[in-house]
DNA sequence: TACATTTATAGACATAGAGTCCAATAAAAG
DNA sequence: CTTTTATTGGACTCTATGTCTATAAATGTA
């Protein structure tokens, strides 16, 4: 299955109604944006634009799966180097990812047309979240020691994602005052003891938080 | 400044309106719904409709807005009521107001027209929390004995706001497999200790898990 | 009850944006 | 250079919005 190597204008057209529409919502919200007005920023006939997706909410999802595909890949290459630092490098990433498109997310988090914007996330945190909880080593040894009552592993996944996504929201609605690696510390403190157990992860030693506020911030 | 006592039109259609967008919702989502679905199911005229809100999204903030009144006011009464399970009380409270309108918010929670929903839920949960935190009996004497580091209470009522919010959109999505009861003792028992800490809320005597869990489920 | 006021209504109207289609043109592939 | 494919502007239909007007109906009050 080769693929047939796609022709250079259909990329290049691609592309500029999907630099357009990002650079549109962070100026002036998703909603309210026409077909016209994207492809007006595209400098692409609007004709053009009906060739390559059926509506302006296809092209959003296109455009958004391309910076999802990039959240779920900071986890992935983790899966290697397991430690017991694992759960907070991976947070530390997470968080940085946000603060990395920090302008479009703040839009699309919490203005109105966020449209499918949040579910969709939840569901890719959520699965984030279950991956590390099954890959974590301490994970097994855990899990076989206390044989807790099972809560469903998907609700404190769920649970795990709401509170991420929450603690993002706060983050960005108040223009980060702390680090990616500040946040990261702060939302592990949280977790533990009680989600990090139920999700059978290690919170071996978890650095002091005052220690970690404390630190210079190298991200404002 | 007395109520000039509303025409009784003006509240029959208003409650119409409302009543037909809620009954939509449910039905077919809100997206897709025009004005003239609304009165037509409302059996109201469609220039009426005008008469009394700007459009679509304004008849439903405003219907939506009820429903928010009544969230918060589970948690005021309980204000005056002030113990140990206090906490466990509002958290229970405000499972079951979700499970009262699940057909509702699961549309609204998941669906892609969800609009402003989400962030405005997660406001509203948000300031319940810190509600909550400052009101707390036992929140002053462990402030007290514990000078912890300061994370600001705001990000942490975003935190515990988003891990509701995610665990209520599994709980629906799921058709409400636990009871409001057991979701509340899950969830309180997620956060404890390290939000209870951080937010200066009392987690006394929790009940077992496995205790709760194992009960008759009486909501199904 | 009768009256003055307010609201509801149907239908007409202007406008905007979505989505389709086509013939002409431009550009890429081979 | 030839063939194939993509882009384009313009015209067109359609749906829904929001406004307006004249008429009918309901309401609160004298």
């Amino acid at each position: 299955m080769v693929q047939p190597k796609e022709d250079r204008r259909i990329q290049r057209t691609r592309q500029l109604l999907s630099t357009a529409l990002l650079k549109l919502i962070e100026e002036r919200g998703y909603d309210s944006l026409t077909v016209n007005d994207i492809t007006e920023q595209a400098n692409v006939g609007r004709a053009t634009f009906y060739l390559h997706y059926e509506d302006k909410e296809q092209l959003l999802v296109e455009s958004l799966e391309e910076m999802f595909s990039q959240l779920e890949d900071l986890i992935d290459p983790l899966s290697e180097a397991l430690g017991e630092e694992h759960h907070s490098t991976a947070t530390r990433l997470l968080f940085q990812h946000f603060a990395d498109h920090h302008g479009l997310y703040r839009v699309l988090l919490t203005e109105k047309g966020a449209a499918m914007v949040f579910p969709r996330l939840l569901e890719i945190i959520s699965q984030i979240a279950e991956q590390i909880a099954g890959q974590d080593v301490i994970s097994k040894s855990v899990s076989a020691k206390q044989p807790q009552t099972r809560v469903s592993t998907n609700l404190v996944a769920h649970y795990v994602a709401g509170a991420f996504l929450g603690s993002v929201i706060w983050w960005l609605n108040n223009n980060r005052p702390y680090s990616a690696q500040q946040m990261a510390a702060i939302y592990v403190h949280l977790m533990d003891p009680g989600v990090t157990k139920a999700l059978g992860i290690a919170s071996a030693e978890l650095p002091e938080l005052s220690d970690v506020l404390a630190s210079s911030n190298s991200t404002l």
